[in-house]
DNA sequence: CAATTTGGTAAGTAAGTACTTACTTTGGCG
DNA sequence: CGCCAAAGTAAGTACTTACTTACCAAATTG
């Protein structure tokens, strides 16, 4: 009898004119409009593009949900919330009861980087939701970037007080190094995306901002003999 | 047939109803399309909003610009060209000359901190364009910023050709001190107005980074006895 | 097989949108 | 003053936008 067709939903290019269950269709339809969204920013993108480009009728879209906002919010929502933001200070956990500063900005840069790499919407969602004063980008501020600063200052507070970082306020440090991080990530995915300017990987990224970190630019008299041999910089390669 | 009404051309403000010279106008125009644009980007804006703004009719904003793409285009051209961008190289030249790495970073950091402190609808334009994929953005980018990254570049490397400073790819160097002061910038003009997570002035900040970039934040062991004895650093507070 | 629900559409609508046209006012200058 | 160019406007135009309405078809169910 009628097989249950799991129908193998091939959207590009070849017309489908797969009918999807209510479900299945809502999250396509987020899925595309987070591209869209990312790209054109919440004004710069009509919901006749998103129908399009889902492959379904605008009334389709107004169905999953009632009003543009809605479907932003939706999305605000999952990439904020459920989808995930990485939880980095989990990652780095380990590191952290060892007390190894080292791995500890390192691996939170390299996740970050990561992250972003993989996750460029991400990023460009954010900084659109933010200029255009979107209450849920600043709702993502409060709540996960504060917890940074508050989970990594406790940490180099403590530091501190053993005597293994120097006494500057822990904000500006993490400021500054969070800073590099989303910067690079920031040039990487905005301004200079085919790397004009700076071409390393994410590992030599974080590595040496975590140099920068740690010890500066300036040759500390006492490691002259200790300096690294490696450096494989390849920017500026064009 | 007409029943030519002069409506008393008064702005609600109790503005003059002034019938300004063309090119008074015409700056007059420029200048609210700037916060309009910087506010809610050049999809967000209408040329109607635009000419309320400027207490005008809409007609007058296309006389003077003929579409609202040359109204945009021309100020970029007028805040990436003539307004400004700061010109760093020569700000800090002596120090420069002088080959004090010190003063080149600080006074480097506190003139871009500075800048977009006291423009910061300058940083929320470009942001606008840059996530539009505006190609002045990207004009701004290829000749500014790559200037920057030339100049300091070669200050770098003659700075470490001379064992000032160690041999870290230039590039990385530039990208982690430029990444704390715009991350910086960004946060208190996009993400932390109100400076919650860290409320410092610009000269504290400047002064900080460039502490970190040239020592990082581990105890250099030849220099414990010369520690620092002021920070007085505040943030989180007021 | 009807009946009913559910995924889907074509063709609207009212309110914008950038931009134009035809016209009126104003100020300066011989 | 008279006149004319420039400053200004009201009222369009052609098109787009978010959102609706009315209808269709393919499953699922009894």
């Amino acid at each position: 009898m009628s097989k249950h067709i799991t129908v193998g939903n091939d959207v590009p290019g070849g017309a489908s004119p797969a009918r999807m269950a209510g479900g299945e269709r809502r999250s396509q339809i987020l899925a595309v409009a987070v591209s869209l969204f990312s790209e054109r920013g919440f004004r710069g993108t009509t919901t006749k593009e998103i129908a399009q480009a889902a492959g379904v009728s605008e009334a389709m879209v107004f169905r999953h949900f009632a009003t543009k906002q809605e479907l932003y919010a939706a999305i605000l929502d999952h990439k904020a919330c459920s989808g995930g933001t990485f939880e980095p200070a989990i990652m780095a956990a380990a590191a952290f009861e060892k007390k190894d500063d080292r791995a500890v900005f390192e691996s939170l840069a390299l996740a970050a980087l990561r992250y972003h790499e993989n996750d460029p919407e991400f990023q460009r969602l954010l900084l659109h939701s933010a200029l255009e004063k979107h209450e849920l980008a600043q709702m993502f501020f409060d709540e996960f970037v504060r917890g940074v600063y508050e989970f990594l200052g406790n940490y180099i507070r403590e530091r501190q007080r053993e005597g293994a970082l120097i006494e500057i306020d822990p904000a500006v440090i993490i400021r500054a190094f969070i800073g590099m991080v989303m910067h690079h990530s920031l040039n990487n995915n905005l301004w200079d995306p085919k790397r004009r300017l700076l071409n390393i990987s994410n590992e030599t990224a974080a590595k040496n901002f975590t140099d920068i970190l740690l010890h500066g630019i300036t040759p500390s008299p006492s490691k002259i003999n200790n300096r690294r041999a490696s450096h494989a910089n390849s920017s500026r390669k064009k």
